[in-house]
DNA sequence: CGTTTGATTGACACGAGTCAACACCAGTGG
DNA sequence: CCACTGGTGTTGACTCGTGTCAATCAAACG
């Protein structure tokens, strides 16, 4: 089944990433059997849960959370199209955080623990490029985690931007410069860590820079040589090899 | 070789999550060949490197970190006795980020690669307990994240003390409620994200109110109950079986 | 011994949180 | 058709946690 008619964004993002041949590539397309669409937040798969199916992005987006006590909630993770969401349960045991949608229009995959065995057996490259995926999603996490502790707000959320766009760019989510980005102020001051009034000054900010507009569920990067100098933006974490 | 004439870490912790057989135990234990003893700071592998050797902890502390351009050290995890600090950069092609001793007496063993692959062929419960292991280390990372976003300084501190007693704990290097923990007050503040004066103010506080003391390079947790309660802290992301 | 590294303290500045009010828009139901 | 609602974005005033700067002190060290 081809996604959209055209693209599949799983096999877009491991192709930066990595070699894969014409074989390897039909088997995730056979996979995308039981397609949901949701709108809005909806949990997927919550804290303590031990799924018995794999979860993946189509279309919109997905977090990792926790809710913490103070009743803060916090987003550790963004999950774009082609990005597995809980590939690593059945050696953990159980999850340790919380998976939902954000936003609108998010179309996600059900796929049976065994088809992704059968995928892991039969197509050694397959394997492999997903290996690499959950390599690249610490290494997302590492670089978060310096970028929160190090970095006031401007930077850290033009950080946040730069990230994405190459992100989207990668799955093939980025025309013109715009991409899709349903996310309130709330969601983005959830991931970093900071108040909503906050968020909504430090995106004027950034407007004001002319690097960016956020309107309508839509970002447009205007001037990202600029934005990736203020947030002094290194991609060598997201181990592409398609460059921008 | 047995470490310390007596209990192997790495063993320890696989352990304290996973089953293993007698005959899985055996195959680490002739892994410790070239020890190295470090003290203070000095990197092992630095960022951009690939190599051919793969580092494990035998006792003291390392870390891994990224320079940021504005001169800052973010400290991203602290590695302990038993735990890897590279198997994966063979996938990833480069290290995003570099691993550093910190404080004394760190024994680091290189371990070459193919004894590795070795391993990971002829013990499949190994295997999947190194795997379980790194998918702990994402988990550990996404907790710091949260615990950084979403936290002040002296329940943030809290709770990295927490974690710092478990695992120690697990791996078998907690005596009466003291661990080895030669970290400068620096250190600190790389890991939490805060300046070295607030660190200072935030131990004193945590002192006072009877929850641990530090010093001579130890740590001793004289109210896990109370600092775990202080923290919020809930272990369910370390994925141990053994319950404190 | 001087030198260096790490711990400690005080005074002050500033970034970010909190509280509160208001504007805007999309539903939605009377 | 319009009042009412809830979600989201925006703004101002004020507070407070943390950072910065600077000085001092203790211990380790060559």
């Amino acid at each position: 089944m081809l996604i959209d008619g055209t693209k599949n964004p799983l096999i877009e993002k491991l192709l930066s990433g990595n070699t894969l041949l014409q074989d390897d590539r039909d088997g995730p397309q056979r996979l995308c059997s039981e397609v949901v669409v949701i709108d809005g937040r909806r949990d997927l798969i919550r804290e303590g849960e031990e799924p018995e199916e794999v979860h993946l992005v189509l279309s919109g987006y997905a977090c990792r959370y926790k809710m913490m006590d103070n009743g803060h909630r916090s987003i550790m993770a963004l999950l774009i199209p082609g990005d597995f969401c809980d590939l690593n349960v059945a050696i953990l045991g159980q999850m340790d955080h919380t998976i939902a949608t954000l936003g609108s229009h998010t179309r996600i995959v059900r796929i049976p623990r065994d088809a992704i065995d059968e995928l892991l057996t039969h197509h050694p490259r397959i394997a492999r490029a997903l290996w690499w995926a959950t390599l690249v999603d610490e290494g997302t996490l590492r670089e978060w985690l310096a970028n929160m502790g190090r970095r006031p707000a401007d930077q850290q959320m033009a950080h946040l931007f730069c990230e994405m766009f190459m992100r989207m760019k990668a799955v093939g989510q980025v025309n013109d410069g715009g991409f899709f980005f349903p996310l309130s102020q709330e969601d983005l001051a959830d991931i970093l860590g900071l108040s909503i009034v906050h968020v909504n000054r430090t995106l004027q900010k950034l407007r004001g820079k002319g690097f960016l507009t956020m309107a309508e569920k839509e970002v447009t990067i205007k001037d990202f040589a600029g934005l990736a100098e203020f947030a002094t933006f290194d991609p060598n974490y997201l181990h592409l090899r398609v460059k921008v």
